[in-house]
DNA sequence: CAAGAGATCATCT
DNA sequence: GATGATCTCTTGA
């Protein structure tokens, strides 16, 4: 029933792949304890013109595997504090990701409750930052590969997508961009899902 | 409810 | 030395 995404699929357009992702599960294996949330809201950061994209300008330590090939997670701190997570989308050579922005809850809960200190639902995992905490996403994931046999973190696709509407809007906390860059309608979610993080 | 401030560190200048 | 693809808590209407 459930079928992880290949890697081909992440080699597509990266608007392509943000619109696509959302209804697909994110999953997380942490030795027998596994993780799952439901995809509602993504970004995606295009490109070496998009000053909103930490690929912008040359090419750095950083932000050196968004310029990689594509399908594997690109995961960073922000603000010394929480992090973000990423999958990296299309040919070698052109800078763009996938940002993962919110998920719907859907099992190991328990856990998920425990990791945020948390114990209401829309808590858990309605933004970047939670769901990274949610699911024990950290740096020791960044640079690795989503689409083999063993990892720690994929996605995967049910048969039955379910029926959903898209919203699109501007990214979330990109106004040092510049009204241009800030402004594109590069943020995806699912309309009327309560895990979105934002209206 | 909204607005504002503080937390805290890897990364880049 | 400055800052950020965030979140939480506090304050006040």
């Amino acid at each position: 029933m459930f079928k992880k995404l290949p890697r081909k699929f992440y080699y597509q357009p990266t608007l392509k792949v943000a619109q696509q992702l959302l209804g697909k599960y994110l999953v997380r294996r942490i030795g027998q304890q596994k993780i799952v949330g439901r995809i509602v809201e993504t970004e995606a950061y295009l490109g070496h013109q998009d000053r909103a994209s930490h690929a912008f300008g040359k090419i750095t330590a950083r932000n050196e595997i968004m310029f990689g090939s594509a399908g594997f997670w690109y995961v960073y701190l922000i603000y010394g504090i929480f992090y973000c997570l990423n999958i990296v989308t299309q040919r070698k050579g052109f800078p763009s990701a996938v940002l993962i922005r919110a998920l719907e809850p859907i099992e190991g809960i328990e856990t998920m409750k425990r990791l945020r200190k948390k114990s209401d639902l829309r808590d858990l995992s309605s933004g970047p930052g939670k769901l990274c905490q949610a699911l024990k996403i950290d740096r020791s994931l960044n640079k690795t590969k989503a689409f083999v046999r063993n990892c720690y973190l994929w996605i995967e696709e049910k048969k039955e997508a379910g029926d959903f509407k898209i919203g699109a809007s501007k990214r979330i906390g990109v106004d040092y961009a510049g009204p241009y860059w800030a402004s594109r309608p590069w943020r995806f979610y699912i309309k009327d899902n309560q895990f979105v993080s934002k209206k």
